[in-house]
DNA sequence: ATCATTGTTTGTATTTTTACGAACAGTTGC
DNA sequence: GCAACTGTTCGTAAAAATACAAACAATGAT
Protein backbone atom coordinates (compact mmCIF):
# COMPACT_ATOMS: atom_id res chain seq x y z
CA UNK A 1 0.00 0.00 0.00
CA UNK A 2 1.59 3.06 -1.11
CA UNK A 3 1.62 6.45 0.43
CA UNK A 4 -1.59 7.90 -1.93
CA UNK A 5 -3.48 4.88 -0.72
CA UNK A 6 -2.62 5.97 2.69
CA UNK A 7 -3.78 9.26 2.78
CA UNK A 8 -7.00 7.76 1.08
CA UNK A 9 -7.22 5.38 4.55
CA UNK A 10 -6.78 8.65 6.88
CA UNK A 11 -9.60 10.45 4.25
CA UNK A 12 -11.91 7.75 5.31
CA UNK A 13 -11.38 7.44 8.22
CA UNK A 14 -11.78 11.01 8.95
CA UNK A 15 -15.04 10.83 7.37
CA UNK A 16 -16.22 8.12 9.87
CA UNK A 17 -14.48 9.45 13.00
CA UNK A 18 -17.18 11.71 14.68
CA UNK A 19 -20.15 9.87 15.75
CA UNK A 20 -22.62 11.68 14.14
CA UNK A 21 -21.45 11.61 10.70
CA UNK A 22 -21.21 6.96 11.79
CA UNK A 23 -24.94 7.54 13.15
CA UNK A 24 -26.10 9.17 9.91
CA UNK A 25 -23.87 6.62 7.75
CA UNK A 26 -25.78 4.19 9.44
CA UNK A 27 -29.08 5.19 9.10
CA UNK A 28 -28.25 5.53 5.25
CA UNK A 29 -27.08 1.77 5.42
CA UNK A 30 -30.13 1.00 6.66
CA UNK A 31 -32.72 2.20 4.37
CA UNK A 32 -32.15 2.51 0.40
CA UNK A 33 -33.17 6.05 0.15
CA UNK A 34 -34.31 8.93 2.59
CA UNK A 35 -34.66 12.55 2.76
CA UNK A 36 -32.58 14.95 4.62
CA UNK A 37 -36.23 15.75 7.09
CA UNK A 38 -35.32 11.49 7.96
CA UNK A 39 -31.84 11.97 8.79
CA UNK A 40 -32.64 15.14 10.57
CA UNK A 41 -35.16 13.70 12.83
CA UNK A 42 -32.94 11.16 13.65
CA UNK A 43 -30.47 13.31 15.17
CA UNK A 44 -30.12 15.85 18.12
CA UNK A 45 -29.04 18.87 16.32
CA UNK A 46 -30.10 21.77 14.41
CA UNK A 47 -30.54 21.36 10.41
CA UNK A 48 -27.74 23.53 9.19
CA UNK A 49 -25.30 20.84 11.49
CA UNK A 50 -27.10 18.00 10.06
CA UNK A 51 -26.22 19.28 6.69
CA UNK A 52 -22.71 20.14 7.21
CA UNK A 53 -22.05 16.55 8.38
CA UNK A 54 -23.60 15.76 5.22
CA UNK A 55 -21.83 17.79 3.15
CA UNK A 56 -18.91 16.18 4.33
CA UNK A 57 -19.82 12.99 4.10
CA UNK A 58 -20.54 13.93 0.25
CA UNK A 59 -17.13 15.62 -0.41
CA UNK A 60 -15.43 11.91 0.29
CA UNK A 61 -17.84 10.54 -1.81
CA UNK A 62 -19.78 8.07 0.73
CA UNK A 63 -22.76 10.11 0.34
CA UNK A 64 -24.78 11.23 -2.80
CA UNK A 65 -27.60 13.66 -2.38
CA UNK A 66 -30.38 14.15 -5.30
CA UNK A 67 -32.73 17.18 -5.39
CA UNK A 68 -36.31 15.81 -5.23
CA UNK A 69 -39.21 18.44 -5.50
CA UNK A 70 -38.72 20.50 -2.47
CA UNK A 71 -36.89 17.81 -0.46
CA UNK A 72 -33.68 15.83 -1.20
CA UNK A 73 -32.60 12.67 -0.91
CA UNK A 74 -29.74 11.03 0.54
CA UNK A 75 -27.90 7.38 -0.08
CA UNK A 76 -24.98 5.72 0.52
CA UNK A 77 -22.49 5.57 -2.77
CA UNK A 78 -22.11 1.82 -3.53
CA UNK A 79 -18.80 2.38 -5.20
CA UNK A 80 -17.18 4.56 -2.90
CA UNK A 81 -18.63 2.92 -0.11
CA UNK A 82 -16.95 -0.15 -1.60
CA UNK A 83 -13.58 1.27 -2.26
CA UNK A 84 -13.40 2.29 1.62
CA UNK A 85 -14.34 -1.06 2.56
CA UNK A 86 -11.35 -2.24 0.78
CA UNK A 87 -8.77 0.16 2.12
CA UNK A 88 -9.79 0.23 5.32
CA UNK A 89 -9.36 -3.53 5.51
CA UNK A 90 -6.01 -3.82 3.14
CA UNK A 91 -4.79 -1.41 5.38
CA UNK A 92 -5.74 -3.24 8.76
CA UNK A 93 -4.54 -6.65 7.05
CA UNK A 94 -0.94 -5.25 6.89
CA UNK A 95 -0.37 -6.38 10.44
CA UNK A 96 0.89 -10.23 11.08
CA UNK A 97 3.29 -9.29 13.37
CA UNK A 98 3.45 -10.65 16.91
CA UNK A 99 3.93 -8.00 19.35
CA UNK A 100 7.46 -7.92 21.12
CA UNK A 101 6.44 -5.34 24.05
CA UNK A 102 5.21 -6.64 27.35
CA UNK A 103 2.68 -4.51 29.10
CA UNK A 104 0.05 -7.17 27.89
CA UNK B 1 -24.75 -3.46 15.75
CA UNK B 2 -25.69 -1.68 18.86
CA UNK B 3 -24.50 2.38 19.68
CA UNK B 4 -21.54 1.46 21.69
CA UNK B 5 -20.11 -0.54 18.88
CA UNK B 6 -20.77 2.87 16.59
CA UNK B 7 -19.18 4.95 19.44
CA UNK B 8 -16.22 2.36 18.80
CA UNK B 9 -16.41 2.59 15.41
CA UNK B 10 -15.90 6.74 15.60
CA UNK B 11 -13.46 6.17 17.94
CA UNK B 12 -10.74 3.57 16.48
CA UNK B 13 -11.41 5.52 12.97
CA UNK B 14 -10.93 8.67 14.83
CA UNK B 15 -7.31 7.26 15.55
CA UNK B 16 -6.76 6.63 12.08
CA UNK B 17 -8.42 10.11 10.32
CA UNK B 18 -4.68 11.56 10.79
CA UNK B 19 -2.38 10.94 8.06
CA UNK B 20 0.47 11.40 10.45
CA UNK B 21 -1.38 8.46 12.76
CA UNK B 22 -1.94 6.62 9.58
CA UNK B 23 2.01 6.82 9.08
CA UNK B 24 2.85 5.64 11.91
CA UNK B 25 0.55 2.45 12.14
CA UNK B 26 2.03 1.64 8.79
CA UNK B 27 5.37 2.10 10.02
CA UNK B 28 4.74 -0.15 13.15
CA UNK B 29 2.73 -2.77 11.19
CA UNK B 30 5.29 -3.46 8.61
CA UNK B 31 7.92 -4.21 11.64
CA UNK B 32 7.68 -6.13 14.87
CA UNK B 33 8.78 -3.75 16.97
CA UNK B 34 10.77 -0.30 16.66
CA UNK B 35 11.86 1.91 19.16
CA UNK B 36 10.64 5.93 19.34
CA UNK B 37 13.94 7.09 17.53
CA UNK B 38 13.22 4.85 14.66
CA UNK B 39 9.58 6.40 14.03
CA UNK B 40 10.24 10.05 14.78
CA UNK B 41 13.63 9.44 11.93
CA UNK B 42 10.47 8.23 10.00
CA UNK B 43 8.55 11.83 10.17
CA UNK B 44 9.25 15.22 9.57
CA UNK B 45 7.74 15.97 13.12
CA UNK B 46 9.51 17.17 16.19
CA UNK B 47 9.27 14.91 19.03
CA UNK B 48 6.98 16.12 21.08
CA UNK B 49 4.59 16.22 18.26
CA UNK B 50 5.24 12.62 17.81
CA UNK B 51 4.54 11.45 21.23
CA UNK B 52 1.36 13.32 21.51
CA UNK B 53 0.26 11.09 18.21
CA UNK B 54 1.85 7.93 19.69
CA UNK B 55 -0.23 8.44 22.86
CA UNK B 56 -3.26 9.04 21.48
CA UNK B 57 -2.61 5.59 19.08
CA UNK B 58 -1.88 3.93 22.85
CA UNK B 59 -5.27 5.81 24.40
CA UNK B 60 -7.67 3.75 21.80
CA UNK B 61 -5.36 0.57 22.49
CA UNK B 62 -4.23 0.08 18.69
CA UNK B 63 -0.61 0.42 19.57
CA UNK B 64 1.13 -0.31 23.04
CA UNK B 65 4.47 0.84 24.18
CA UNK B 66 7.60 -0.21 26.89
CA UNK B 67 10.55 1.45 28.33
CA UNK B 68 13.34 -0.23 27.25
CA UNK B 69 16.58 0.87 29.17
CA UNK B 70 16.55 4.67 28.18
CA UNK B 71 14.45 3.77 25.00
CA UNK B 72 10.55 3.24 24.54
CA UNK B 73 9.44 0.40 22.24
CA UNK B 74 6.67 0.23 20.40
CA UNK B 75 4.50 -2.08 18.68
CA UNK B 76 0.58 -2.24 17.66
CA UNK B 77 -1.25 -4.47 19.81
CA UNK B 78 -2.60 -6.77 17.85
CA UNK B 79 -5.74 -7.92 20.31
CA UNK B 80 -7.13 -4.22 19.90
CA UNK B 81 -5.70 -3.98 16.02
CA UNK B 82 -8.26 -7.10 15.39
CA UNK B 83 -11.33 -5.70 17.49
CA UNK B 84 -10.85 -2.69 15.02
CA UNK B 85 -10.65 -4.39 11.76
CA UNK B 86 -13.53 -6.60 12.77
CA UNK B 87 -15.45 -3.57 13.83
CA UNK B 88 -15.28 -1.33 10.69
CA UNK B 89 -15.66 -4.45 8.68
CA UNK B 90 -18.76 -5.16 9.96
CA UNK B 91 -19.74 -1.33 9.74
CA UNK B 92 -19.06 -1.23 5.77
CA UNK B 93 -20.62 -4.27 5.31
CA UNK B 94 -23.91 -2.88 6.40
CA UNK B 95 -24.97 -1.25 3.19
CA UNK B 96 -26.15 -3.67 0.42
CA UNK B 97 -28.33 -1.46 -0.54
CA UNK B 98 -28.87 -0.91 -4.03
CA UNK B 99 -29.06 3.36 -4.18
CA UNK B 100 -31.76 4.74 -5.35
CA UNK B 101 -30.56 8.44 -6.16
CA UNK B 102 -29.57 9.62 -9.64
CA UNK B 103 -26.28 11.66 -10.06
CA UNK B 104 -24.09 8.81 -10.54
C1' DA C 1 -48.61 36.34 -5.96
C1' DT C 2 -48.16 34.81 -1.36
C1' DC C 3 -47.12 31.68 2.01
C1' DA C 4 -45.52 27.50 4.24
C1' DT C 5 -42.17 23.85 3.80
C1' DT C 6 -37.60 22.02 2.97
C1' DG C 7 -32.69 22.49 2.96
C1' DT C 8 -28.45 25.15 2.19
C1' DT C 9 -25.35 28.80 3.18
C1' DT C 10 -23.36 32.36 6.08
C1' DG C 11 -21.58 34.26 10.18
C1' DT C 12 -19.92 33.27 14.51
C1' DA C 13 -18.72 31.24 19.09
C1' DT C 14 -16.67 27.34 21.35
C1' DT C 15 -13.98 23.41 21.51
C1' DT C 16 -10.64 20.28 19.80
C1' DT C 17 -6.63 19.17 17.19
C1' DT C 18 -2.12 19.78 15.71
C1' DA C 19 2.42 21.46 16.11
C1' DC C 20 6.41 23.53 18.31
C1' DG C 21 9.98 24.86 21.81
C1' DA C 22 11.30 24.49 26.39
C1' DA C 23 11.41 22.21 30.56
C1' DC C 24 11.53 17.92 32.80
C1' DA C 25 12.63 12.93 33.94
C1' DG C 26 14.92 8.51 33.48
C1' DT C 27 18.94 5.78 31.98
C1' DT C 28 23.69 4.89 30.67
C1' DG C 29 28.55 5.86 30.68
C1' DC C 30 32.38 8.45 32.35
C1' DG D 1 28.38 13.18 40.77
C1' DC D 2 27.89 14.85 35.88
C1' DA D 3 27.20 14.76 31.02
C1' DA D 4 24.96 12.70 27.00
C1' DC D 5 21.07 10.50 25.19
C1' DT D 6 16.15 9.24 24.90
C1' DG D 7 11.41 10.41 25.48
C1' DT D 8 7.55 12.64 27.92
C1' DT D 9 5.10 16.52 29.67
C1' DC D 10 3.93 21.42 29.79
C1' DG D 11 2.71 25.77 27.92
C1' DT D 12 1.10 27.87 24.06
C1' DA D 13 -0.07 29.38 19.31
C1' DA D 14 -2.50 28.46 15.12
C1' DA D 15 -5.71 25.88 12.55
C1' DA D 16 -9.62 22.89 12.04
C1' DA D 17 -13.97 20.91 13.66
C1' DT D 18 -18.42 21.32 15.66
C1' DA D 19 -22.69 23.54 16.71
C1' DC D 20 -26.14 27.16 16.51
C1' DA D 21 -29.14 31.04 14.83
C1' DA D 22 -30.32 33.78 11.15
C1' DA D 23 -30.55 34.68 6.39
C1' DC D 24 -31.27 32.83 2.04
C1' DA D 25 -33.07 29.91 -1.96
C1' DA D 26 -36.14 26.68 -4.14
C1' DT D 27 -40.36 24.24 -4.50
C1' DG D 28 -45.31 23.36 -3.87
C1' DA D 29 -49.80 24.69 -2.34
C1' DT D 30 -53.44 28.08 -1.86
Amino acid sequence: MDIEERKKVAAFANAISNPVRVEILYFLANRNQCYFGDIKKDLPLCKATVSQHLKELKKVGLIQGEIEGPKTKYCINAEKWNEARQLLDEFLSGSNNICKCGSH
